[in-house]
Formats: C-alpha cells, structure tokens, sequence
DNA sequence: AGGGCAACCCGGACGC
DNA sequence: TGCGTCCGGGTTGCCC
C-alpha cells in the first residue's frame, strides 16, 4: 500500500508532469470518491492549473491556482497513472483529470478519496498527524523524545500516523528489521540509544526506499523505470519462509495488534 | 493511552 | 471458463 516513499515517488514524478498546464477535462466514474457533486467539482477545476503539488505523511495536496486544494489519500490499493487517451489503464479509473494530451488517472480508489478544499480545511484535516520524518526541524533528538513516554508495541507506534506520518505496513517491518528490533518490541523498554538506533534505521530504509521508488510496482507513466525499485531491496516485508538475506535464518509472520508483521528471529530482539 | 474491534470498499485470490 | 466467497488493507470511531 502507498506509504511515504510511494506517495514521495508520486509527488515529484506529478511534479514535474502536471505543474502549471490548464485542466482541460474532468471524468467522474465514480462519485464517492469526490465530496461535492460530480458536476460542481468538474465546474469547479475546469480551466485551473495546480500550481505546486505537496506530500503530507501519506496525502498528497494539490494546490490550485484559485487558491482551492485537491486533497488526496490512496488508502488500499490505489495508485495514481499518468498517460494519453490511448495509453491509459487497462483497469477502471475512478477520476481522470486532463491536462490538454495528458491525463492523470485515479485507480483502485475504493477506500481512498479526492477532496475538493479549502487551504483551511485541508489544515484542519491533516492537524492531528504526527510529524514528518524530513522535515527540517525534525532531528534525532526530537525523534527520541517523541517516543520517549510513549508505551506498546513498536510496531503499533510506527504505523500510528499520530505519532509519526508517512510510515505503513512495509516500512515499519523493514525499519524494525535495520534497527534489529521485534515489531513487538515494547517502546518502553527501549534504551534512548536504541530509540537513537531506530531513528537512524527510519531515515536510511526511508531514504533508500525513496531512491528506488518504493517498492509498490505499478509505473507511473510509459517508461517509468523508476518506480517499485525498493520491492526487490525489502529484506522482511512479505518474505515468509524465506531466507534472511543477512544471517540466512527463516523470516516470520506474525499477526500483530491486528496486522500482519514480518521480522527474522534471530536478527530482530527485544531492545 | 493503548489495544481490540467493526465499519468503510472492492479487486484479487481461492474454491468448486 | 465462470461463479461464489472471502480476505486484506489504512483509517476512524467507539469501547474497554
């Protein structure tokens, strides 16, 4: 599923495909994905450009020239495909927004959604996350004292998007993985230089995750060789029963606090 | 505050 | 091949 990275990949790929060209035709296939009615939010974009594209945790908002913003969240599945008439998904689209020959196709939105919003309303929505990783004012210090008092399973704290943005299902099993901690481990029992250890270990899979343009395969576009990199580069996530590239033991599945985590015994401890 | 659970939704996997 | 069933996944909200 899209998490930091994907999301990330998308942003600056949209970036540099989608600024500043006029929106020349909008397509609803489906009218839950959208808040307003499908005619006003097709009104309502014809003629505006999205004069830069953000990424908040795992949104992405489109900032329009009239001020209004496109607030975007694939959730499961969804995924984002930038082609022509001819070269668009062979799978249903539930949104399409052209740029004149270009189109920006909205899949697998089952979940997921495009918001049509206020630059205040969208800062109310995304208030409650946690910060983002990259951020400037974001530092190892400040990362150990976010978790610091907190308590529960680190796997649990790193997919909570309160605690900190961006992180999912894959990532968090993989940051564990390079921080040689159990997604079980329990926050509270860790050390501030393993808490300092598990910082290091987020920015360097993120980092590396964003380098080879997640690990989700899907391409963005025709010769898109970019995207889904990381997915050969994952050391845990969805390898059960195979061999830990490290120390060549079995990795694990467990279930945990009602999701699926992967980890290899003998590599990943306790603190 | 954290864990457990149901709800949201439907493509894809699986069984026959 | 085709139809039915079931599951997964992020997030929210409600409960304990």
């Amino acid at each position: 599923m899209p998490e930091l990275p994907e999301m990330e990949n998308y942003r600056r790929m949209l970036s540099d495909q989608i600024i500043d060209q006029p929106i020349t035709n909008v397509v609803i296939n489906r009218e839950k994905s959208v808040n307003v009615p499908a005619d006003q939010f097709k009104n309502e974009l014809a003629g505006q450009r999205v004069i830069f594209v953000e990424r908040r945790g795992k949104h992405l908002i489109f900032h329009l020239n009239n001020g209004r913003r496109l607030l975007l969240h694939l959730m499961l599945g969804g995924m984002l495909y930038c082609g022509t008439e001819e070269d668009r998904p062979s799978r249903s689209t539930q949104v399409e927004i052209g740029f004149g020959q270009k189109t920006l196709y909205f899949i697998g939105l089952r979940l997921g959604y495009l918001h049509l919003l206020s630059a205040k309303e969208v800062d109310e929505i995304l208030k409650p996350l946690g910060p983002e990783l990259f951020d400037r004012r974001m530092s190892k210090e400040r990362f150990v004292e976010l978790l610091q008092g907190r308590r529960g399973a680190l796997k649990s704290l790193l997919v909570n998007q309160h605690a900190v943005a961006g992180i999912g299902n894959c990532y968090a099993d993989e940051i564990a993985f390079e921080a040689g901690l159990l997604p079980s481990a329990k926050i509270q029992e860790l050390s501030e230089d393993t808490l300092g250890r598990l910082y290091d270990a987020a920015v360097k899979v993120l980092t590396e995750a964003l380098e080879h343009g997640g690990y989700m395969e899907s391409p963005f576009m025709a010769g898109d060789t970019l995207t889904g990199g990381f997915n050969d580069l994952c050391k845990v996530y969805d390898r059960e029963g195979e061999k830990c590239y490290r120390c060549g033991g079995v990795i694990s599945k467990v279930e945990l606090t009602g999701r699926k985590a992967f980890f290899c015994p003998s590599c990943q401890h306790e603190q």
